[in-house]
DNA sequence: CTGTTAGCGCGTTCAA
DNA sequence: TTGAACGCGCTAACAG
């Protein structure tokens, strides 16, 4: 069993003010070494920061957060989708090397499906007292925005950019844009009937901008298909298998399958392998996302590459300065995509 | 531009000695209702936390951290690989989900390659004083051990359990007892030629220990190969497929391929297809982790599952009793794991 | 069951 | 450039 008495959680660690005392100083003047070096002579400086170094003192940052006003406190909350994904992983990896980087924690927190257990996840946040919030999750609680609008605390949220207004900053792409984009590649590679896969578009702003997106390509290129070629199905590969299946149904003439994420448009390139169709002979088939496995499966997926390590960062560095105090900050700040062109479209 | 003036980083939220004032008690009454229900008297509790849902108060974590003993700090802080793959994302998300429901928050920090910055990593979670650590990475740096052994604060670490003694406490599965399992599988299947692929062992004691269980199930069954059938590609499916190229040709009788990873397995699958070779005809594949996409590929993988979510909640759990002062609590929490098997072997 | 006192370890503020 | 006093908001410890 765990030797618990061996171990001593109680001991305190090395103070500030002990530092001080070994370096016959001040606690201020370690506080300062540490937080505005220059303000310190230089020998001085010197001197404290080498007994820091040689007594392994770490500072309390729970201690310095109370102490210190809200802008200069080093940690940033984030709120994440129930589900974390690849994608996601990214963003969040993204994040958290930019405030490693500038010397800032992460507070992480999952968000949930209900209004409430949202609005729970970001008073749990805000308890901690952060410098900011980045929130990933689509806030939807009226209470929540409320919450925040209030404006105690910087918000960047990664979301939509089109038809949405931020609560105070956003990071992101146009899914309009980006659906838009693709549509138009399709069109231009030649297909003449173009499906869309998506997962339920409902309440998720972000597949409805997909959506209309590739609608608009489809009539401003003078494609029309009476009675439609969109379906929606479950967010698995099954759902992308099934989502050929019944389109293909509807219109054998369907040439080519544009999914809404990588995962569906697995599903259905395996389902062509199942039928012994050729991609893109027979069928081809695109994505949305840029997945790992995009670039590994035979065929190799043509998909849209969004690119979420850098919004990430991104998203971290519009809270940084902001922070301090950078002035003409814009509010909103649209990613780059990119159509990543392979074999299967 | 961010209208930053509109927006009031400064105003304080209303603090506990205010709800103390508005329900007529002392500040030590509303925190005790908050920390200890029990020791309020029904009513007077009643009154207080009417007062604190009725005000949106959030207790202010940082000046509460500050001022508890170290156990019922409620924060626990972890460190994970410095590549987010998904499986990592799962077990963060059970970590969380065990979190939130017991009222803790996550401080996340992401490892790195080198022991240096490993350890910068841990000194930056100690600073927050969490009430433990859980540590996703292998910790190699003997100084960062040297921290934790110190006993300042609990430890749990997800890891390889076999032949590997935990700093504090340990959760995970023997990678020997794993591969060994699966190993035995595809003999029991009636495999005669069992290749092994896997991403470089080197500093890797997971990969380690699944080599040696399927070098030992092979020995225990009577299998041997002069010269081996073993090979070391890179962690990606290009890498699955390099192994099958190479292996094949080495052995043109190799009949099964285990892989180390999915996506090795998943590379491997796919330079079957461009072979036109048939799974599990001329070829079987056989996986590890059981991604999700194992199960969607065609021919579906068969591979070995580890309760990922699952570990991540184990871990937190475990951490969870022992703050609460649980005693005969074992140092080692092995986990089940579990052979799938689908079409591809 | 409830209140009072003291102090957690820093950073802010002001004085030297 | 450095230091001293004070307080951040809460909880431990003790008293009533």
């Amino acid at each position: 069993m765990a030797d618990s008495s061996r171990r001593n959680p109680s001991k305190p660690r090395i103070s500030m003010k002990e530092i001080a005392r070994r370096a016959g100083v001040a606690p201020m003047t370690v506080s300062r070494a540490l937080a505005d070096p220059d303000k310190v002579s230089p020998d001085t400086r010197a001197r404290v920061l080498a007994v820091i170094e040689r007594e392994g003192f770490i500072r309390n940052q729970i201690a310095s957060a109370m102490s210190s006003t809200p802008s200069r406190r080093r940690m940033l909350g984030t709120m994440v989708p129930p589900l974390i994904n690849s994608g996601i992983a990214e963003q969040v990896q993204g994040m958290s090397d930019a405030c490693h980087e500038a010397g800032y924690q992460l507070l992480l927190i999952q968000g949930a499906f209900d209004p409430e257990a949202e609005e729970k996840a970001i008073r749990a946040l805000l308890g901690w007292q952060p410098a900011g919030l980045i929130l990933q999750a689509f806030v939807t609680s009226d209470s929540a925005r409320h919450l925040l609008a209030a404006g105690e605390v910087a918000v960047v949220e990664i979301s939509e950019i089109r038809g949405h207004e931020p609560i105070d900053m956003a990071v992101g792409v146009s899914n309009f844009d980006t659906a838009y984009a693709m549509t138009r590649h399709l069109i231009g590679k030649g297909y003449r009937r173009i499906g869309f896969a998506s997962t339920p578009v409902h309440g998720n702003d972000r597949l409805q901008q997909r959506r209309i997106g590739y609608r608009q390509a489809l009539v401003d290129h003078g494609h029309v298909y009476p009675g439609g070629l969109e379906i929606e199905v479950p967010i698995t590969a099954q759902g992308g298998a099934a989502a050929l299946v019944a389109l293909s149904a509807r219109d054998p003439e369907l040439d080519v399958l544009f999914c809404s994420s990588d995962t569906l448009a697995i599903g259905a390139v395996q389902e062509c392998h199942r039928r012994g169709w050729k991609i893109p002979g027979r069928m081809a088939i695109a994505g949305y996302g840029d997945m790992d496995l995009a670039a590994e499966l035979y065929p190799r997926l043509t998909t849209l590459r969004i690119p979420r390590y850098q919004m990430g960062r991104r998203a971290v560095e519009q809270m940084l300065r902001r922070l301090k105090g950078e002035p003409e900050l814009p509010r909103i700040v649209p990613m780059e995509f990119e159509i990543v062109e392979r074999e299967s479209a």
